[in-house]
DNA sequence: CATGAATGAGAGTTCATTCAT
DNA sequence: GATGAATGAACTCTCATTCAT
């Protein structure tokens, strides 16, 4: 088992990171939240690219590990990317503030956000899988498959934080409410993109 | 005429700002790149915060602007709707750097963040007077507009920013030959999201 | 007669200078306020000190012309003295200001305040002259000139500005009613710091 | 007892800000003098200005503290009185840094300005107990009891001030010898400021 | 005479990191 | 394992002064 105090860290981390991102994060503060020494996160951890490094794995892990739950429970390459389509959206209205590390922190050539850019890849390989196979099935007719996993993978993200972030105060009975849409719509666009091939 | 300096300073500020992100730009870097002194970026701008925001919104508005020219050169709803990504795409290829700073800087509850996500909208707004206007004529059968634009401009962002960084050196001429894949998998996703109404 | 130019910003330093004291005291404050471009300012000033050290001595220099008013109106050195000590409240409720630059600018080793200190030395002479000339007719018996000149114009010094900004808001009304309390206090320990020897 | 770094600081601070006013210090001639790093001292305040403050109150402290071991060397009203004002210019000189700080930042309308002003009211509160009980004992006749205390406090600080900033340098022997003039000069004007109605 | 854009040295403040306890 | 006082490099922003027009 982990040890407990690096629990702790970590559940601090994610907030504190989260909330303001990478470079406006405070040791300071994630060591007030996690209630220890700001000593003690030095002793878990080299520095804080290594601590944001592990906690973004182990964030996007979740997603990871969420998304092959949802595999399991279907069968149909079709009924798996519309799931895993759900997935994302449930999970990002679920960890808004992961959400938006994962836009803000993705890109860049800092040695962080090429190590967070391949965790990603890991998620996008379980969506290229699915369509690799339905593929081969016959099910679809994707030509760019790694390009349409990219812009599933932005559709979904951005719908969801366009959202989070339009809203005053984020008000969870009326996110709830709002998810249906969502997937809806990014559901229909993967729908088309995949299928025939003389446009829908 | 805008002021020769102020010009020398934007261009120098969107180069750093993209390389590093707001947080990490210094405004030594900015200065140095528009070979002026430092004190001179202050004389024309109150903060590093203003510099940005000035500058973010001009390059969505230069973003706006094509994207009007664009709709000008195609009549129906349908072709606009195509005309909109493709103009898109080929943009955050020209201005990679505008781009990245696009989904970074995008999300929060900072003033700067707030200004640049309503500037963002107002390129939305382009996307979903045509959404409307195909609807009124029966051309498409958009349930969802908002969480539609939304959903495509995220598609079209992150399918270009992960081609982007997923190579290991920008190379001019082999990004211009990803372009098309790009924009038939986005459009093609476009074209479903929209048409009919029990998937396609 | 002097440039009007000159006029312009005498006039607006000394609201300045007197409002924040010498290093608050912005050149661009200045120039605003005198309706000229800061360039001006050091076409006719050296410096900021220059412009600072002159205009307080044209501040001081008021105060001593109008002294001398005030003592050719009287015969003896009693008279003269009480006149010397109303003059100065007077003066200092109707230039706030000053007073406060008067105090907070009066004791250093920079250059510019030993300029100042000289000025008020100017003053502080006008006092010792009529305190000898009443030594010299048995008038008074004052052992210590310069020390009984000083405390005097302490005591009047800091009594009107006590009273200046022990208020929440200056109002004139109010403090031209705070006059005589004032006046009387001093002058009544000026009489006794001046008459007999045994104390009172 | 109070961290030792803390003392430290302090004891640089009021060095440095004395000698060149709050304005013209630097934090990082308080860190040299005080042997610490520039980073300590904002461990240990929150800001220049919270240093400040805490070193004024802690300096008026001092003198009040001096000024109630005085209060209870003596019986009547008029020896307490002439005992504060001995007291007064007694600190003063041996405080001369002190005492420049008290005139030069105590008016205006700053936070710091404003808190410093509230320190010192609490020494003037002192003399006007005194007053009080003088007047009640039928051993005064003050009319105007603030006024009173200001114009004694300000006369003590004047006198020696102007004093120590009249001589090129400071020789403490020097100065030594001159404090009895000084004292029988305020002592005078207090005399008779206090006793009987009738101008002396 | 007057201007105001440009300068750059220098200020206060922040914060990831270290290390003696 | 844990602490938190101490560090100092690095940052944003200020402003007196200059000078070409």
């Amino acid at each position: 088992m982990r040890h407990e105090t690096v629990d702790l860290i970590f559940n601090a981390a994610i907030e504190v990171f989260a909330e303001s991102g990478f470079d406006q994060a405070k040791m300071d503060d994630i060591a007030r939240a996690a209630g220890v020494a700001k000593g003690t996160i030095y002793y878990h951890f080299r520095s804080k690219e290594e601590l944001f490094v592990g906690l973004m794995n182990e964030g996007v892990q979740k997603l990871i590990d969420r998304a092959r739950q949802y595999l399991k429970l279907h069968k149909s390459p079709t009924d798996q990317l519309l799931a895993l389509v759900e997935n994302q959206i449930h999970f990002y209205v679920q960890n808004g503030k992961l959400a938006k590390l994962l836009l803000n922190e993705a890109f860049g050539t800092k040695t962080r956000q090429v190590q967070f850019r391949r965790k990603i890849g890991e998620y996008l390989q379980l969506i290229e899988e699915v369509m690799i196979e339905g593929n081969r099935l016959g099910e679809f007719q994707i030509k760019h498959v790694p390009e349409t996993a990219s812009a599933i993978f932005g559709a979904a993200s951005v719908v969801v934080l366009q959202k989070l972030y339009s809203m005053e105060e984020v008000d969870p009975a009326r996110i709830e409410r709002d998810i249906p849409p969502m997937v809806e719509t990014v559901r229909r666009m993967v729908l088309c993109g995949i299928k025939d091939s003389t446009y829908c």
